[in-house]
DNA sequence: CTCGCATGTGTAACCGTTTACATGTTGGTG
DNA sequence: CACCAACATGTAAACGGTTACACATGCGAG
């Protein structure tokens, strides 16, 4: 018979292996406990013996495996991330907004964007199971109710922006007030033939928009046509968008882009058709982003404040994983409510033709 | 004596449970060897234990812990991105195309914004120590050098439009030669006096775009005084440059903005100081993010593409993992060189104030 | 009829941590 | 002086997977 090995087997280090706690202890000449308790500063060891320990983590820079304490602690501190393909500076705005709540607590953002239907969703979502410990979720274009529903486990998660049912928590725009209260704005301005640009057909926030435009237009006013054209939140669409309507006999008085991008792509078009804006035709966006200060004439808009969309998003999955934790995350937690609704705020900029009395009501 | 107990010590269960590995395996009466085969997808299972096995899989719904997975085979397939506080599309274009790249190789990205010094790049760089397989970092402001070599063990990294020394992998913008080409095509649109307005003081991008300034103003008009105005590469700090330079008297021809915002803050500004672009002053910007195209009059500039920026520095970061491993990820892997520099191509649009001849240069 | 080999399945070691519990070692107290 | 608390430290189980190796079986060849 063959004596039985006492070393490592060689197979399971393929690779340069690095530090762990044990070759710390080793040189430190003390057990792995001892190296875990200074490492996570408890106060049980002996003044001495981590003074030792802790020199040699330093001489050997000795950095724990995030991935096996995850495993025993059950706590990774990473807040899964699934949006849709996004575009422009709602999508940094947005991940702005998330990262910033997310560094103050110390977590990380795992990051992945779903293109597609439920079932990838639902994918991208198994994809990410025993790493994240909650989730948040953009799903625009579909009924995101769905979603949680085909799990194999319920994991902590936030929708954002997306149609849900069932009291999922969620945060998002109301892009139906924020519609309605632009093209009041608009009929107040005295336009009175009023056109929307609208965004992509199978978008939540896009339907909204439309929806808040069509009620408001047959609210304020009765019998008025509403003239509806097609877009995709970006700017190319505006701009076609923008020809179409500069074209046509009679001319609308007034436009209602879903979004500033579409908003700049059509104020690019009737510059370059000689129209003359708000003079010839007035134009109102969505969003405001930056650039909307920006453009000429600037840009009328709803102001919505996506970073900050992001960052309460955040801090209501922080508040559903310590409601399913039983305990805080670390200090008190700030719990936000189960379905909050950020209110856009209109901004009137030049481009909707109000005669503005007095200072203008800009930043 | 007390009887050792044999269930499992309840201390360790302190949260629902989840489905695991030994959960299927006694559902289906076979080894955890036999399910993690069949997990696999390796062929040593017979056809009607592996029938068995499949059922309970779906019928449980059971998906694996990653995190465990990663301990034992240490892949993880996630991809630390270290980022500074970026802003506008130059950011979203960047993740969306490294996402891009690593949605194609069932990558994950773990996301981590950092907006301080080394120390705060090395700690953020630790704290993903045993998570990330490869890091991808962008530190525009300081010597990315310093970096690795403060590192307890070596990561596979590539950094991007970083300052880097020894040949560490990078992929960079060429903003050099890029605003070396835009002063040398406005010059030779006529202009003699031109000015530039500046991205942040420590900034390498900036930086570049400078010297290149500089340089080209010294080698095609000689005896040309430089004109600099700070800016943040911010829209505002370009409003504010504009509104500087239309009252300077004598007025430049033409100004060299260091970004595309910067110049469409710029762009505004001379518009409300009742200048006409380009005819009384002329503007160039950098990167072509996609509202240049759109604002009036649609702006010059060097199309940068920073979408693909990202996928190539994600590609690159793949294969220096695969150097490191001596295998590769997946398929054959696509090995960039070790030092990559993207050329920006030039973009005549109207605001340089060129006479241009037949058709537009323009996509 | 044995032997060798292929094939399918189970057993247990291992990844790098944390931590409950056991085991010294003190020092104070009755 | 025995006893016990308090404290420091070590030991080993556990987290949820993967996989080398052992083992059992069936079958064809010598």
């Amino acid at each position: 018979m063959s004596a039985k090995s006492n070393t490592p087997r060689s197979k399971y280090v393929p690779r340069a292996a690095s530090i762990t706690i044990k070759d710390v202890a080793r040189e430190a000449g003390v057990s792995v406990a001892s190296v875990s308790r200074v490492m996570n500063g408890h106060d049980n060891v002996q003044a001495e013996t981590r003074a030792r320990i802790q020199a040699v983590i330093e001489r050997m820079r000795y950095s724990p495996h995030l991935g096996a304490r995850e495993l025993i602690t059950r706590r990774s501190r990473i807040i899964g991330v699934l949006l849709p393909d996004l575009h422009g500076e709602f999508f940094s705005e947005l991940i702005r907004g998330i990262d910033t709540a997310a560094r103050e607590r110390k977590l990380h953002l795992l990051l992945s964007s779903a293109h597609g239907d439920a079932a990838e969703m639902v994918a991208a979502i198994q994809s990410m199971r025993g790493r994240v410990e909650g989730l948040l979720i953009m799903a625009p274009h579909l009924d995101a109710s769905g979603i949680s529903e085909r799990l194999s486990e319920p994991v902590p998660m936030v929708f954002m922006n997306s149609r849900v049912e069932g009291g999922l928590p969620s945060v998002s725009i109301d892009s139906y007030s924020g519609a309605r209260a632009m093209v009041r704005h608009l009929v107040s301005c005295g336009h009175r033939t009023i056109a929307h640009i609208s965004g992509p057909a199978d978008n939540f926030d896009s339907h909204e928009r439309r929806r808040g435009y069509e009620d408001e237009l047959a609210a304020s006013l009765p019998g008025a046509r509403a003239l509806i054209l097609p877009g995709d939140f970006g700017e190319a669409s505006g701009h076609a968008a923008g020809c179409a309507l500069a074209a046509r006999s009679p001319r609308p008085d007034a436009v209602f882009a879903a979004n500033d991008m579409m908003a700049i792509g059509a104020l690019s078009a009737f510059g370059s058709q000689g129209l003359e804006v708000p003079r010839d035709i007035a134009i109102a966006g969505f969003d405001d982003i930056p650039l909307a200060a920006f453009v000429r004439p600037a840009l009328t808009t709803a102001r919505v404040h996506i970073a900050e969309l992001g960052r309460l998003a955040l801090r209501r999955v922080v508040a559903a994983i310590e409601l399913a934790l039983g305990q805080p995350l670390d200090e008190p937690g700030d719990l936000a409510p189960d379905c909050l609704t950020l209110q856009p705020e209109p901004v009137v900029r030049q481009s909707c033709g109000a005669r503005l009395a007095g200072p203008l009501n800009e930043k």
